[in-house]
RNA sequence: GGGCGGUUAGCUCAGUGGUAGAGCGGCUGGUUUACACCCAGUAGGUCGGGGGUUCGAAACCCUCACCGCCCACCA
């Protein structure tokens, strides 16, 4: 790839070796094996030989050869198998089958990642897990691999060998050839339970589904009814629409004139593409409000070929805006011709045959021609007879057939259709299924409480209670919700999370109706303002001057306890769209609303907006999909792509599993993948780990798969009631639904095969680990959105894990951990304890983002503590201790790392497991043999305390931590090598900082560090302002004009900082109306920037 | 046509009303007793345009533009 430009050559320095190669221009750095003689220089020396308990840990961290291993470990111990008697709460997901015949690609991959992580979470939260794999056959994908398969090997078809064998064949090949995903998975390290692996073709399951079947069409669900169907005129075989390409077409537009029956003299003219189907014209047919034509409606018209006359109809479905405004009525060839037909009751008239040529001897011009050529000959006929007005170029989509690449014929078929059973019930069902098993509480606003498992429950009793009491909240906050809101704690996501718990207020009971808030609080973690305690959002919906708002207030909560409100009110207009109204904040804050009342359905609307992961807009798709229902086609002609069969037309039919004897012949069509599909959920399992186990928690899957898929499973589960109960809750296939985004290449191009844009995540593996490729794809893939997807992403994953390793490489080279993991708190440095408040931090901050189902904020937090908050602050400032040479003081330091190493190994298992299992059982963390980290539970925040003591050490670290970033700036401005000692002075008074000047060197890199009150700077210095006090750079050579450059550039920042700051204080309208923590910020950020830039600008006046 | 989502640094993306962030890439310096798959420093942004609400908007509302997805249609 790279041109070797210049020289190799070696250096040696000390006891490693570098290769520099200069390769175009670039440097690289080929290191070589460094420290191999050094690697046990640092272990103490134990006469008892302890530390080999622990294994040391090698020089490199190699995925490939150690997650197998993991792997194998993992199946042999039997980590993975769900105990339905067991004692533990349940867990469970069912996997979304891949097909049998595919290969891993990156969105299996991101699917199954997510579906692992939650599942090794939840065993490490002490649950029973079932992850339940299985495959699906997909039906055309394996038909046509098989079929593949089977030409090339023993050249036959599928016809000849007939349905019996081509299906022994199909598992045949199955055993040879399917599958290869399931070891995909395995390298992947997905922690599905093996012994309960399904395959929709198994003999159970496929018995379901004829059982399923049966059943519904003894209800008179299932029933046989004329469709559209693809019709491929060459390789004569219906496709499903999958395989149908629309296909931009040019084509030409006819206008062809039918002439009226009653007054000759008039005609009527029609704009098609398809006048060879005129025959089949059963009607013409335009939109009842068209005032052109509505004496038209009901008189009759000649069809121009075949003549005979045909009723003017009129159906809402025309579009008047097209051609003349009419349509020709052809239902046998198209598929809105032909609902229209069933709407009026009109026959259908097939002209075409099998291969697509005309079949009409009323024609015997047309009569035989190809189709293509009988349009060519129709509109001749039709310019001859003066009945063809003119023609107009015209582009539209044709489907094309993908097998043949011929357009493809509509044509009428009979398939089975299901009528939907319980969709109502979905809808209704599903929009609590949200919410629902989570407890919820109610509190009016006199204090009293409702209590129960699911919202609708609550719902109920407190309207109810409402009706009695006809009680009328004071007002939206008073004392007492303010009261409440400090009694309620946990965000949302809390609620919503597994952990459940009563964190949700309702507020407020009205007259005749409720009127409802939500409170809730966020944890008081990473606050982007750090002077708020705690952010409360708050829902509702209410009617004012009869109009209906929609209320979000947003209230902080400040640490000097004022509350602040901010909130917006919609109003639902008519339209479905919205318009503003802005309440003013008096009413809110202050007034209730006199009337206000919410329904039961804003109050549903309002608890349904709340829930971010499960998609807000999921209610409306869904409405969507409602209104464009139709009955499910569950029949496909794909197996054997033949017409109707004769013995079907006229002859008996029996609906049974079995054969009813000899003379029945079991109907050739296959069934749709998704009427296999959707009993997935259950019929996967049997009837004790239903009961441990139905509903599943969660499902993880495509968006784009909802109505094919999760819709039916939903009403699938409805209807059968695998459930425990009859309630519906019970019979919901899952408690949430997680939609993973698609992911894209970088030029944001949906994977596919024909682009060839789709990375193979096997290669991935083997170049940076099933962990790297985990971590990294996690940790940029935002909760359903797309992802473009960048291999740099999956190289920073790796890059990630060999940190890990290394430092806990570090660590072990100064002995072996401790296992007892035992801190004494008042024995911490400062640095331990802002290490592990920022601990504490992280497991909460994750722990709420784990709630909301958002992977990549976990993931980039647990990478940011990890390699920055942890190796790049506290190790390095640690190293004072660790080789320092007070014995108590290294212990701790250590003590501290073990402590927070298998804190971080236990945070990170669900995204590495194997690094991380690796870890745990080679630095001793590990109890005994297969103490996995899948059963070790996550660590609780560490009690670091007595609060003001902690934050004084926070805030000291913190300021030495800048001052350490300053001081590496001067340096760097100095042009000062990185690896050249410098020295420095501090100038401030404070006792405790010259207590930590050896770890403030160290970081400084520093020869020597002064630290005075009254410090005089020699000249040449180039000094910094900062919270501590002014730092400076002592420097053997002066360079005044860069240094007064350097500091004009830095007394110009900090003024316009310090006037944006002042402007603000000035503002009346700021300091009376924002909080009082905000302006007190303000002053302090004032004061901070007005003492460091007098100091700067002395600085600079001593230059002059 | 209906619905939904997006637009923040060269790239991939965080950021739910209080001083614009990360990683990669760029540039500078660097083997510093874990790590060159590394360390330190640094440049780079009128947060798609316009309007509104607010003391304060990348964030909330409206609107326009562009990109994308789903559903329907394409005579």
């Amino acid at each position: 790839m790279w041109q070797v430009r210049g020289d190799v050559f070696i250096r040696k320095r000390q006891r490693c070796a570098t290769f520099r190669v200069v390769l175009s221009g670039r440097k690289a750095w080929h290191h070589q094996s460094r420290r191999v003689i050094k690697d046990n220089d640092n272990l103490p020396a134990r006469t008892d030989g302890s530390y080999k308990a622990v294994a040391e840990l090698p020089k490199n961290y190699d995925p490939n050869g150690v997650e197998p291993q993991w792997y194998q470990r993992w199946l042999a111990a039997g980590a993975f198998r769900a105990d339905a008697k067991s004692a533990k709460p349940p867990f469970s997901i069912v996997i979304p089958p891949p097909n049998v015949t595919g290969m891993l690609t990156l969105g299996h991959v991101l699917n199954n990642t997510i579906q692992d992580i939650l599942a090794r979470r939840a065993r490490m939260r002490g649950c029973e897990v079932l992850w339940l794999p299985g495959m699906d056959h997909a039906g055309v994908a394996t038909q046509t691999a098989v079929e593949k398969w089977l030409r090339k090997n023993e050249n036959v078809g599928r016809r000849e060998l007939g349905r019996e064998e081509f299906i022994r064949r199909v598992w045949d090949w199955k055993e040879k050839h399917g599958g290869i995903i399931i070891e995909q998975l395995k390298r992947l390290g997905c922690s599905c339970d093996w012994s309960r692996e399904r395959f929709t073709l198994d003999d159970g399951y496929s018995r379901a589904v004829q059982r399923v079947f049966v059943e519904l069409h003894k209800k008179g669900l299932i029933y046989r009814g004329r469709r559209m169907i693809n019709w491929d005129p060459v390789a004569l075989t219906a496709l499903s629409d999958e395989e149908v390409i629309p296909t931009p077409t040019k084509s030409a537009l006819y206008y062809v004139r039918y002439q009226s029956t009653e007054r000759p003299e008039e005609y009527l003219e029609v704009a098609t593409t398809r006048p060879e189907t005129i025959m089949a014209d059963v009607a013409i047919a335009v939109h009842p409000a068209d005032e052109r034509y509505q004496t038209r409606v009901g008189q009759k018209v000649w069809r121009p070929l075949a003549r005979e006359p045909i009723p003017v109809i009129a159906d809402e479905a025309i579009d008047p805006k097209f051609g003349t405004g009419i349509l020709k009525v052809t239902p046998a060839h198209d598929q809105l011709d032909f609902e229209i037909g069933t709407r009026h009751k009109l026959p259908a008239i097939d002209v075409l045959s099998d291969d697509g040529r005309i079949s009409c001897p009323a024609v015997p011009e047309l009569h035989g021609l190809d189709r293509f050529a009988a349009r060519e000959k129709a509109a001749e006929i039709l310019r001859e007879r003066g009945l063809l007005s003119k023609t107009e170029p015209h582009e539209s989509n044709v489907g094309f057939s993908e097998r043949a690449g011929v357009p493809i014929e509509p044509r009428l078929s009979e398939q089975w259709f299901l009528h939907y059973p319980k969709t109502r019930e979905a809808l209704r069902v599903v929009q609590w299924g949200a919410i629902s098993r989570r407890r919820v509480q109610v509190v009016s606003a006199t204090g009293h409480e409702f209590h129960g498992s699911n919202m609708r429950e609550l719902r109920k009793a407190a309207v109810a209670y409402a009706r009695r009491h006809q009680f009328l909240g004071s007002s939206f906050v008073n004392e007492e919700t303010k009261l409440r809101l400090r009694v309620g704690r946990g965000s949302l996501s809390h609620i919503f999370s597994n952990r459940g718990g009563a964190n949700i207020r309702a507020i407020a009971v009205l007259p005749e109706l409720i009127r409802t808030a939500i409170w809730t609080s966020t944890q008081p973690h990473d606050p982007p303002n750090p002077l708020v305690k705690h952010v409360h959002h708050f829902l509702a919906a209410f009617s004012l001057g009869g109009e209906l708002y929609r209320v979000q207030v947003i209230a902080k909560e400040f640490h000097d306890g004022t509350i602040y409100y901010d909130h917006k009110a919609k109003k639902r207009a008519r339209g479905g769209k919205s318009l503003e109204a802005h309440l003013p904040r008096e009413k809110l804050d202050t007034q209730p609303a006199p009337n206000a009342t919410l329904s039961v359905n804003e109050l549903t609307d309002a608890v349904n907006a709340a829930i971010r992961f499960f998609p807000a807009h999921w209610e409306k798709v869904y409405a969507q999909w409602l209104e464009n229902i139709r009955d499910w086609c569950i029949s496909r002609q794909v197996w054997w792509g033949h017409r109707i069969p004769a013995w079907y037309r006229g002859g008996e039919m029996c609906v049974q599993i079995d054969s009813p004897g000899e003379n029945w012949v079991q109907d050739p069509d296959t069934l749709d993948t998704w009427f296999s599909s959707w009993l997935w959920a259950f019929e996967t399992m049997d009837a004790e780990t239903r009961a441990k186990f139905y509903p599943t928690s969660v499902l993880v899957t495509a968006a784009d798969i909802i109505f094919f898929w999760v819709a039916r499973m939903i009403i699938a589960g409805l209807e059968f009631k695998p459930g425990t109960s009859q309630r519906d809750e019970d019979n919901i296939p899952f408690r949430d639904v997680f939609f993973t985004g698609l992911i894209r290449d970088k030029q944001g191009r949906k994977m596919s095969k024909s682009l060839g844009n789709s990375p193979d995540p096997l290669e991935l593996m083997a170049k940076y680990g099933a962990d790297g490729l985990r971590f990294g794809l996690m940790r940029m893939a935002p909760s359903g959105q797309d992802i473009r997807f960048d291999e740099k992403q999956i190289e920073e994953g790796r890059n990630f894990a060999t940190k890990l390793w290394n430092v806990a490489r570090f660590r072990q080279m100064h002995g072996p951990s401790q296992r007892e993991l035992q801190l004494n708190s008042n024995e911490l440095s400062i640095y331990a304890i802002e290490l592990l408040a920022r601990l504490n931090e992280t497991i909460a901050a994750t722990e709420a983002s784990y709630g909301e189902y958002q992977f990549n904020a976990v993931a980039q937090r647990l990478y940011d503590f990890v390699w920055g908050d942890f190796c790049d602050w506290f190790v390095e400032a640690g190293k004072t201790d660790i080789f320092g040479d007070d014995p108590a003081r290294k212990n701790s330091a250590l003590a501290t790392m073990d402590y927070v190493l298998s804190a971080i190994v236990r945070l990170l298992h669900p995204f590495m497991p194997h690094v991380t299992d690796e870890l745990w059982s080679r630095l001793g963390f590990a109890a005994r043999e297969n103490d996995f980290l899948d059963f070790v539970s996550i660590l609780q925040p560490f009690d670091l305390g007595e609060k003001s003591r902690v934050q004084t050490a926070r805030a000291r670290v913190r300021a030495i931590y800048s001052a350490v970033e300053v001081g590496r700036n001067l340096r760097a401005e100095a042009r000062l090598p990185s690896n050249r000692k410098a020295r420095y002075a501090l100038r401030a008074d404070l006792p405790w900082a010259r207590e930590q000047s050896a770890t403030l060197s160290r970081l400084l890199n520093a020869e020597s560090l002064v630290i005075e009150p009254h410090f005089q700077p020699p000249p040449g210095a180039s000094v910094s302002a900062i919270t501590l006090g002014e730092l400076f750079l002592l420097r053997d050579e002066s360079d005044r004009a860069g240094e007064i450059e350097r500091l004009n550039k830095e007394i110009a920042k900090l003024e316009t900082d310090l006037k944006g700051t002042e402007a603000k204080l000035a503002n009346s309208a700021f300091t009376q109306r924002a909080p009082a923590a905000v302006v007190e910020e303000h002053q302090r950020r004032r004061d901070d920037l007005t003492t460091r830039l007098a100091q700067l600008r002395q600085a600079r006046a001593s230059l002059d």
